[in-house]
DNA sequence: TATGAAAATGTAAACGATTTCATTTTAGAT
DNA sequence: ATCTAAAATGAAATCGTTTACATTTTCATA
């Protein structure tokens, strides 16, 4: 395999020259560019990363941080991410934390060790104080979750309006017992969310149940499924229920199905995120739509920004409640 | 950022010395290597994987190249990868080709600019002319679909037999008119699963009707749909259709669902793959388990060997059909 | 033709580790 | 105390780039 000296001998010029060839430098006369040329593909030769990142001091890799693959909804927003790490050569590295402090550390390691120029953290139960930690030293942007007030920009959506939005749907089309399927508050989004969906029932005079409130373990399809169990269990049912993800949602859909009553006749559904597979269940699921890919996008762009040692801010972006059948009363 | 040679400094040693006690190397005085972790600590040393990866001559990084992200059947196989990949100290990075050319040949460009060790390709669409010049000079292992007769390594499954057990499944449960929705031929699975619906289909001593075959262009949802439509529209309507891939199949339940009619009482519906969503839906998909996660651990280990210089034998795994709710009459 | 600024090229020092080979230290045997 | 082999340590080369600085070449102008 051919370095750069073996080009430049080949090419009967110094290594430097090679060097601005290969970086499209304009100080080459176009003579000795064209020698060069000519000698790299003589050679085979392609210049080295590992060589031209320690002297760079970069890697040009970036890192994601999600709690698990299997949430199609991280999905698009890695798509996003990616579409704009690529344009910038940079590549990612995915990194599946499962929410293990353990992992999460082998991944902080990566930063540490220069094998990874920023991170872009999309893990809700990430251990706060040490990102904020690293925050100092390294590139950081929170995506879709963050930890408030610890300084770390991030990008994500309004949850309590999103959540308020959605609830205020149910209500509009005339459900008043309306379940709220929420994970463990210790989340922020869970917190906010919760608080949209209170702010909604407030409004219209509604008080709150607490027996209607569950929270799961995970946000995961067998976690609806159960909840949902539970749900129909109630002496009085509700006639509603909003689930804070799709995966959630689908879950109870398949349960309220199983128990041979009819979505949205029934029960109305609602969910959140609009993953892909919101639309392909029987029914359909009304959702709320996060910009997922313009949230990886812009996650990407803040955290290059961050690299290159500029300020950046936070960013807020828009939602949009998409109504489908299975609130289509 | 402290670097190596002023942790030998601080602690009064040669760099030599603390490269071995960062390495583990017996060789180096209990007392002086008490000295060194100190001096460690107390800089805050992290060693440098840029330095140490171009003396080494090693990016420690593979790479996956898959079609799509959004096909939740690579989700856990990518698991199976990284598992091993981490254990044996490998980090990847996960490439998305769209089955586009263009793209594929930034992500080669990566092993060949040394920023990868070498390449597990899930991509049917992968040009195989260049995957196997690509093969003479790098580690190359292909998993689940591969290129016959080039000489790189595979894993996979008995796609034939697979497609004949899933197909003879029906046929055992009385049904004659089966439908095959299958992806374009250029790719090797197509063509075998036909051969295993053929050979079924022979056994049985029925014809092969060309009218029930379909060939859609990817494996996504919506082609399913598409697909069922005509299928739905064919005068002597079959009663059963084989899908070879579990969105597909996802995608003719909801179209069948659509329509009013029921499944499976009057049209079963077999997958492949067994994703996480086929027992999501209702009712649940029959389908063909693939080994995903195992797959991608052998996938995983081969390559490591191959880095290493050994040489690695394709490998065939077992499969199983799933019976679940579109088939149980 | 001589001059000097601009353009082109080269030299050599980084970047931060690992490792070979040489040297020093240690400790056990006499 | 002396010797010797083994253990511990160090000096310096190496991996393959980029780039600051020094030097040479070019070429328009006087």
């Amino acid at each position: 395999m051919a370095n750069i000296q073996q080009v430049a001998k080949h090419a009967g010029v110094s290594v430097a020259t090679v060097s601005r060839v290969l970086n499209g430098q304009n100080t080459v006369s176009s003579k000795t560019k064209l020698k060069v040329e000519e000698a790299i593909k003589e050679l085979n030769y392609e210049p080295s990363m590992l060589g031209r990142n320690l002297r760079n001091s970069e890697s040009r890799i970036v890192l994601i941080l999600i709690p698990t693959i299997s949430n199609p909804f991280y999905l698009e927003i890695i798509k996003g991410i990616e579409n704009v790490a690529i344009s910038h050569n940079y590549n990612i590295l995915l990194c599946e934390t499962d929410s293990d402090p353990e992992k999460e550390n082998i991944y902080f390691d990566l930063v540490r060790k220069k094998m990874a120029d920023g991170i872009i953290s999309m893990d809700p139960a990430v251990n706060v104080e040490t990102l904020k930690q690293l925050a100092e030293k390294y590139a950081i942007i929170q995506c879709s979750e963050y930890g408030g007030g610890i300084g770390i920009p991030y990008v994500t959506i309004d949850n309590e309006e999103a959540s308020y939005r959605a609830v205020k749907h149910l209500l509009q089309i005339g459900h008043t017992k309306i379940a709220l399927m929420n994970t463990d508050e210790k989340f922020l989004y869970a917190r906010e969310r919760k608080m949209g969906y209170e702010r909604a029932l407030r409004e219209h005079g509604i008080e709150m149940n607490n027996n209607y409130i569950f929270y799961t373990k995970d946000l995961g399809f067998e976690n609806g499924q159960q909840a949902m169990k539970k749900i129909l269990k109630l002496k009085e049912r509700p006639t509603a229920v909003f689930a804070v993800s799709d995966l959630l949602a689908i879950g109870a859909l398949k349960e309220i199905n199983a128990s041979g009553l009819n979505v949205p006749r029934d029960m109305a559904v609602v969910g959140f995120d609009k993953i892909d597979f919101s639309n392909m269940t029987n029914p359909t699921l009304t959702t709320v739509a996060q910009p997922m890919y313009k949230m990886g996008t812009t996650a990407a762009k803040m955290l290059i920004e961050k690299i290159q040692g500029n300020k950046v801010d936070s960013v807020i972006l828009d939602f949009e409640l998409v109504i489908r059948e299975s609130t289509a009363g």
